[in-house]
DNA sequence: CCGGTATGCTTGGGGCCACAACAAAGCCAT
DNA sequence: ATGGCTTTGTTGTGGCCCCAAGCATACCGG
């Protein structure tokens, strides 16, 4: 996808054309963050001239990514501008390969879902079981969609360790995957740009643009899973992605250094104690779906989940400050699990992460559950997958969904 | 500093004297970091155009910025293109209030140590006490240098937390410094701008650019110090620098829950283990300095050292395994007591590292000692008091030293 | 109906870089 | 020594991109 003849390291001087990518994709990410905006208020938003973001939006039109509506009727004095929004007929494919089954959908510009399934497997799925289920559902969104419709490529969640430079999943230890470049087998089946990422990293984008992190520049955000504790940081407003590719492990980092044995072969994990599987212990009825986990906390629970819910939280308040310390975050996003987990404990959380934060760091730190719950991991696949739209709407491909048909009959 | 009328998000748009901005600042900090580039090797570096390169050189050149030299002779064939260098009368003052004294200096353009002196001071200074001592510096410098000398600003290395958004000294523990102003005191003092910035933070910046880091777009940096352990973090070429401007605290990452009472208010930092008055105690012969701890471990240091040296390399390490699984750095670099840990526990620390580190995170993995050692909070802070002219030199201000001399008769 | 206001639209102008053609400076082979 | 070769500096032209200014447009309010 890079050229790699001029490639030297990455320090290109900057020429005029870059200066209009950067203002049309300016233009476009706002659109797509914002939802809609007048060409007023992108006028404000850019500091550019009402002419140059005329002619910007203009493009934009002409490229098919925005429509250009009436204004809306506000009742201001004024010559009223036009309202520009996301045109949703581009839409992005989310993928999302899990223990239970294969969750896909369809999201519009501006990251609205338009279709979202479920396909249960029986068996824990092979990366070629994800391959064809994936091919089923572009085939049959290529049916159902309307002709105009245009995808900007697959993003695929994956729960594990994605290598980013290679698009290829090097661990997911709970699907049993390990160096599938699974990102080339979709690209070969479907022909569409795809790309991978870990399911919480894509959990911070898109709680961080979309949900409880919106208008933050420095969030931390802590997914619990059945697959473990995950998460990801933004900080000054741009996703860590850590060396290599790999994201990075907040689940992983050392509560007690005489703690017991973590799945990671390591000892003393938050994982190992901040985890959903103890609960089910203590509750003592087999496995409970992430969903009830609120029902659960909230109807009486037993005095074995009371107490192991303390413990739980005093665990994760203790991993909150520590990893507040190293990120500086002002913003702490829990879910899964651990979203219930403070629902429950919110207060005890709360007084323990302020009682054992570094000095000021701690001071103005809030914790929050996540906001866009189960659509989540879907709407940071789909960002993926605009990724390269959002950065160069002038230059990125987009594939017609008609296209997509042809596939399917041959 | 900022002009705060129009600074609505950050996300402003590019005009085409930012694309010149940029280039110019590319030319710069390229010859800054680099040493001497021939204008054909930044013609390879930036990607432009020839033509371009050279009317950009010649504005710095203009600008006093830059010197163009005679072509190095290297017998190659084609016509020899004129060096371009950073002109070493540009400086910046670097200076480091500590416990025992204050340090300061003057770095060339380029990153060369021009000057350097340490005051000490018989009790702890006050902020009063190091605006004093920094002014005498520069009344000496401002005779001492030559002429055509300009000053860039001031940088100055602080032991505790900085608030970066007021260029404040939040807490400096080890001084007993609390909210002291002190970039303002500076500048009221001497005219020149000044910038904060905490001493780890400007560790992992010296290291990163010049040190031990070099080539390397992740490297995480730990240093041991008679303060306490700090450090700092460059994740994909950028510092962190976490929300508030404050920087990052590594030295107090969970270690252990059960762990003895930090100075921090909490328990089981790092920092209560890695910990050189540990070392002191082992050896039960007072204070020592961190330069003499080499030489202790070499000629065959007690029983009880070498347990304490064990103790704090298994501690040691399993902070950098933890730090490693949420920043993926590739690089980790040891200073201070710590680079002496390094030295005499290397196998040990690195064994311990991998087989501790989560999966393919720890694989590639390198710990080095870092290479300035006692010039780095130096370089440290004279890039702090560079990056304004670095990020936009045709504009930045700079101040000839003999204005510093009217000063002095003032 | 008419001024006031905010915005859209059009045109001219300036800044910045690429490109092309030419000049310069060294290497090398004859 | 000379002429070809290669690399780089230099200069002028043109294209791209944004801004500024003036005019047109659409809505409000009296």
């Amino acid at each position: 996808m890079t050229d790699d003849d001029v490639d030297d390291r990455g320090a290109r001087g900057s020429r005029n054309e870059e200066t209009r990518q950067r203002n049309l994709a300016l233009m476009l990410s706002s659109v797509h963050s914002r939802g809609s905006l007048s060409r007023a208020e992108l006028t404000r938003l850019s500091g550019l001239n009402r002419s140059t973001v005329g002619f910007l939006v203009a493009q934009l039109v002409e490229l098919g990514l925005v429509l250009e509506t009436e204004p809306a009727a506000e009742r201001r004095v004024g010559r009223p501008s036009p309202v520009v929004v996301p045109n949703p007929d581009v839409v992005a494919i989310a993928i999302n390969p899990d223990v239970t089954g294969l969750t896909a959908g369809v999201v519009g510009l501006g990251g609205e879902a338009r279709m979202r399934e479920t396909i249960l497997t029986p068996e824990i799925m092979t990366p070629e079981d994800a391959v064809l289920l994936t091919r089923d559902f572009v085939n049959r969104i290529a049916v159902e969609l309307p002709d105009e419709t245009r995808v900007a490529g697959i993003g695929v969640a994956v729960p594990g360790l994605v290598d980013e430079r290679t698009n290829s999943v090097a661990v997911a230890p709970y699907l049993g995957w390990r160096d599938e470049a699974f990102a080339s087998m979709l690209e070969e089946e479907l022909a569409l740009p795809t790309w991978l990422s870990n399911d919480s990293t894509l959990g911070v984008v898109a709680e961080s643009r979309y949900g409880a992190g919106v208008g933050c520049e420095n969030v931390m955000y802590l997914n619990g899973s059945t697959s473990g504790l995950g998460g990801g940081v933004v900080s000054e407003g741009r996703l860590m992605r850590g060396a290599h590719g790999f994201g990075i492990e907040l689940g992983h980092i050392l509560l007690d250094r005489d703690g017991v044995a973590c799945a990671c072969g390591r000892t003393g994990c938050l994982e190992t104690v901040v985890n959903v599987r103890r609960i089910w212990s203590a509750a003592g009825r087999g496995v409970i779906g992430l969903d009830d986990l609120d029902a659960l906390y909230l109807n009486g629970p037993s005095a074995a989940v009371e107490a192991e819910l303390d413990i739980q939280a005093d665990a994760l308040a203790a991993g909150i400050a520590s990893l507040v310390c190293v990120f500086g975050s002002e913003r702490v996003i829990l879910g899964g699990h651990v979203g219930s987990l403070l629902e429950a404990r919110g207060d005890r959380i709360r007084a323990e992460v302020e009682r054992q934060s570094f000095g000021p760091l701690g001071r103005d730190l809030t914790i929050v559950r996540n906001g866009l719950r189960e659509r989540m991991v879907h709407i940071g696949a789909a960002e993926l997958a605009f990724g390269t739209l959002l950065n160069d709407p002038a230059h990125a491909p987009l594939f017609h969904v008609t296209e997509l048909r042809v596939d399917v009959k041959r």
